[in-house]
DNA sequence: TCCTTATCTGAACGATGTGCAGATTATTCA
DNA sequence: TGAATAATCTGCACATCGTTCAGATAAGGA
C-alpha cells in the first residue's frame, strides 16, 4: 500500500503567512473538487479560495493548472492499486478456491472504485494523465496494479485452475476487459449488471474453474 | 452507414447576415478543434471566430458550451460505427474464414480509429457523452455498433467457428476488451503492440479458430 | 543580528462563458 | 405584393477564469 492519507484539518490549518503544506493541500482539495464536479469543471481559483490562499500561490508548485490536474491524477494510480491490494489481502489460502477469489476480487475492486468515483476514474485515463511511453516501464504505481494481476494469474496457473495456453494473454485480456467494462459502464454504454457477466465470461475464457489437469 | 459528411466550404460560406447552416457548422468546426487540441481546450469563442460569427450566435442552438460538446460527441458514435461497417463490408463470404476475418476487422477498426483520433475517442467516452441509462436502449448509433458485433458473433457461432458455451459472453467480452485495450493504449498504459495480443487472446477465449464441431 | 532564500499577496491583463436588448433577414399571411 | 411575425444573428456587458509579476512576509543560516 502506498497512497498516504493526509487529514484535511492539517492541510487547511494556516497559523501564519506561510501555509506550510500548500502543495499537498492543493492536491487534496483539487482532488475533492474533481471528485464532485469532474476535472473539466475544476477552477484553480476555487481551490485557492477554499484554502484561503491567493490564486497565484499555486504557481510555485505547478507550472499551470493542467500540471496540477495531472499531478493529482497520477496520485490516483496509487489509490486504485491500494483498493486492489486491500481487496486481495482479505483473501487467504493457497488453493484453487482462494486463487479464483483473489482474481475476481482484483477485477471487482477495480470496477467498484470506478463506479464509486466516476470523476476520478475518468480523470485517471483522460488526456491529463496520458503516460509517456518512454517512462511507462519505470512508473511504480502502474506496475503495482500490473504486478498484482500477474501474481494472481501465476497463482491460478500454479494451482492448475487455469488453461495454461491462455496464460500469455492473461494480463492484457484481464486488464483490458475489466477496464473496458468499467469505462463503458461508467459512460453509460453498458448497464452495471454487465460487469458480472464480463467476469464470468473472462473466467470461462481463461479456463478458470476447470478441474486441475484437464 | 449513417454519418453525413458536409463539406467545410459549404459550412463556412456566408453570403448574408444569416448563416444558414450555423448549427452544422458549429458542430463541424468544433469537432475539428477538439480533434486537434482535445475537448478540454475547446473555446466556444474560437469556434465562433473561425466561422466569422458572434459568440452569442451559438446559444440559439445549444444551451451552453457543454451541450455543444455533448452534441458533437454523440455524432461520433455514428462515425465509429461507420468505420466498423466499412471494415466488414470489404470482407465477403459465408465461411469460417470470412466470419473470423469480420470479427477481427470489427475490433481492428475500433482500435485504429481510437489511435488515429485519440481526442475524439476520449471525448466519446468522457463525462460529456455520458449516456442516460433510461434512453440507452433507444440510441440508434450505439446499437448499430452493438448489432454489428452481434451479427459477427452469430456468424461465428453458425459456422461452427466458436465455442457455443462462450456465446452468451460474446458481446460484453469482446466490446469490453477491445474498448479497454484501445483506451489503455491511447492513455499510454499499454504499448500499441498489446492490441494484437489482445485480439489473439480474445479469439482463443471465444474458441474461434477451432475446427467446427469440436 | 542581518542577509539570503522560500513563500505568499495584490493588482493587473487578456480571454472565456454567458445573458440580453436590439438589429437584420426570412417567412407567412392578407 | 406588402405588412406582420418569426427566426437568426450582433454588440455590449458582466463575472470569472488562468496567468504574470513586482513586492510583501516569513524562515533559516551566518
Amino acid at each position: 500500500m502506498k497512497g498516504v492519507h493526509v487529514p484535511m484539518e492539517l492541510l487547511k490549518s494556516r497559523p501564519n503567512y506561510h501555509h506550510g503544506n500548500l502543495e499537498a493541500a492543493l492536491l487534496a482539495t483539487a482532488t475533492e473538487m474533481v471528485r464532485q464536479k469532474g476535472a473539466e469543471h475544476l477552477s484553480l481559483r476555487a481551490v485557492s479560495a477554499q484554502l484561503g490562499v491567493s490564486p497565484s500561490a499555486a504557481y510555485h508548485y505547478f507550472p499551470d493548472k493542467d500540471a496540477l490536474i495531472t499531478g493529482l491524477g497520477y496520485s490516483l494510480l496509487d489509490v486504485l492499486a491500494d483498493m486492489q491490494e486491500i481487496a486481495i489481502m482479505k483473501i487467504s489460502g493457497r488453493g484453487v478456491k482462494a486463487a479464483r477469489a483473489r482474481f475476481r476480487a482484483l477485477g471487482t475492486a477495480y470496477f467498484e472504485w470506478a463506479t464509486k468515483e466516476p470523476n476520478l476514474f475518468r480523470l485517471l485515463f483522460s488526456a491529463f494523465c496520458e503516460i509517456d511511453p518512454a517512462t511507462r516501464d519505470e512508473r511504480r504505481a502502474d506496475n503495482r496494479a500490473w504486478n498484482l494481476l500477474q501474481g494472481a494469474l501465476d497463482d491460478l496457473l500454479a494451482t492448475g485452475a487455469m488453461r495454461p495456453e491462455m496464460r500469455p494473454y492473461g494480463e492484457v485480456l484481464a486488464w483490458s476487459s475489466v477496464h473496458g467494462a468499467s469505462a463503458l459502464i461508467v459512460a453509460g454504454h453498458l448497464p452495471a449488471e454487465a460487469f458480472n457477466l464480463l467476469m464470468d465470461g473472462l473466467e470461462r475464457a481463461l479456463g478458470i474453474g476447470r478441474k486441475p489437469h484437464e
